[in-house]
DNA sequence: ATGAAAGCGCTAACAT
DNA sequence: ATGTTAGCGCTTTCAT
């Protein structure tokens, strides 16, 4: 094997014409098993590689599918990715992956492999851009499709957890244990989950007629050092609570890193809850009690979704994969307060 | 902006050739500012963005650059991605990751894209493949780089640390504080990484004039469950030993597992280090102490270093980069034991 | 400084 | 079932 050999070279030593060569390739069927022995024999010995730009150029795509996530070294993330992978992977799609490092501008940019046509098509994580712009890449014509957020255009297939739903099992876990005052530490405003949090929260005080005090919520931009300056200000308002609900396990750290600092005692004197059942949560001591999603299936349904769409082998109709999370009870959380008064 | 706008269509409405807009495009600095200014309104305008296939195509490159790793999950791995994709992006570079999954065949398959010409270039991180096999590559002209292991082929630029070097500083920091049975966990045995971390085991033994058990010795395969077997092997032979040295954080963190089932102390019974400050060594119970290597300085120096060579601005010369680490000492390891005679 | 023309390597439409 | 022909959209000589 050795120099540029080229579609030309193989089908004159094998006799036959390029478009046999390039049928034996890709679609032996119209092709005699004669004839496909023969020419592959000639690949073989040649070590034919065909050329990928020619062969995007001419068929007008390139098999490959990007993804945008926040962090790539977010368990949460790669999971989803390692899901998207696996299931390319085996129809055949190569995967691009863009870590934009929690930058709007570089997840938009990177959509750009979309216009050039680098991509066929986009799986975008917890995308921070918005609905507007992911929408008018939709109408035209691209094929985008969203883990964890629901976007409602008849071409995005979005997968989903109950944000809301579970963020209710949590704070009546919680409520379950006797707590009453509960703080919540929250994500990025802006984040449509960090609003599904909140809401679930609010609606589970509501059902447990707990009043409700606007102190007790902080944001934490879902990252550590958020978590931590989050739950020091808690601190600093010198407001009674028993438990924090963190809208992640990366938060949650950073929660108990302020803990250990302050002589805070998880469970004891403080029960923790985060979201994402990242890959560090059960090694902390104690054991993080979080939420759960099925990450890496998520990010499988979701591909094999968008490829069937690209395709058009799906209709359009149940493009809202819902999917569902499940609270796991670990020893942050596991210990039941006495009544106080 | 819609439809296939081609850089024909740009030149027609302004008023030039479809060479000139390329030129405006790629090379600007051989036209006149004046056209410049109006084939760019043109641009924007219509919206035009090049064809990426049809690009790489006539330019025989596509701008692009892979990266291999066994684990994308493994903050390792996850960190030298970072430190490659900042600087590739920052010279125009795209980024394709293949995450193997400790998968052989899929790394050399992967290699593949360089023959299809998909990509320029590679990185293979802590490759699984045989020297020979990559060697064969770079033989053939394809740019390959490697971070972790060293490949002596005049074309492949490769960045290592000293493993050998701090094996022997973590075993002389454990016979500082008293032991003298320290078992090892190696990673597959096969693996370059596992003999250098085992020659430096052997040469500090000899060096602090300890003699060598081979029961001392195990397995575990670079994973949490394979340390975690390797150190109920060990138990098992009923022999002594006070200190474990885990070639990674991952075997480590079956150590902590098995430890935790069978009531030993950490680090009162048994002393434990790892190697490659993993993300959740800090936060273990006791943390770890473990060996920190510089991840995203030597994913971002070998793809400089790569880029470079590639575009031959780089003299092959230097082309083993080595970087220092440093042995962290945290909990797991910070106890001196009484002589026991 | 700009234009005209050729061709990168493949696949698809049409012809046989 | 196989061959012939044309062309995907760009960049790059070579002219001017």
């Amino acid at each position: 094997m050795d120099m540029k050999i080229k579609i030309v070279d193989v089908a004159t030593k094998a006799g036959v014409a390029p478009a046999t060569v390039s049928r034996v390739l890709n679609d032996s069927s119209k092709v005699t098993p004669k004839t496909k022995a023969k020419v592959m024999k000639i690949i073989n010995e040649l070590g034919y590689q065909p050329n990928a730009a020619a062969k995007n150029l001419r068929s007008q795509k390139t098999m490959t599918i990007g993804v945008v996530v926040p962090d790539i070294s977010n368990s949460y993330f790669s999971e989803v990715i390692k899901g998207i992978g696996n299931i390319a992977y085996s129809k055949k799609y190569k995967v691009v992956i863009c870590d934009t490092e929690n930058n709007a501008e570089k997840e938009l940019e990177f959509l750009n492999l979309l216009t050039t046509r680098t991509i066929d098509g986009v799986i975008m994580v917890a995308p921070m851009l918005s609905n507007e712009i992911i929408l008018n890449f939709a109408d035209h014509e691209y094929s985008i499709g969203i883990v964890g957020r629901q976007i409602d255009h008849e071409r995005i297939p979005c997968i989903l957890t109950d944000n809301v739903k579970f963020s209710m099992q949590v704070i009546s876990h919680l409520v379950g244990l006797g707590h009453r005052e509960i703080a919540i530490i929250n994500g990025s405003s802006h984040a449509v989950d960090s609003s599904n949090r909140l809401e679930g929260y609010l609606k589970a005080l509501k059902e447990h007629q707990i009043p409700f005090h606007p102190e007790l919520i902080e944001n934490g931009d879902f990252n550590e050092t958020g978590g931590y300056e989050a739950f020091k200000r808690l601190l600093a308002k010198k407001i009674r609570f028993s438990a924090v609900y963190s809208a992640n396990d990366e938060m949650a750290l950073g929660v108990y890193r302020a803990c250990s600092e302050h002589g805070i005692q998880i469970p004891m004197q403080l029960a923790v809850v985060g979201v994402d059942n990242n890959r560090i949560s059960k090694y902390l001591n104690p054991p993080l009690s979080t939420v759960n999603q099925p990450k890496y299936t998520m990010g499988a349904l979701l591909v094999e979704k968008l490829i069937d769409m690209m395709n058009e082998n799906e209709d359009a109709e149940n493009r809202i994969l819902k999917v569902e999370s499940e609270l796991l009870i670990r020893g942050s959380s596991d210990y039941k307060i006495k009544g106080r008064e």
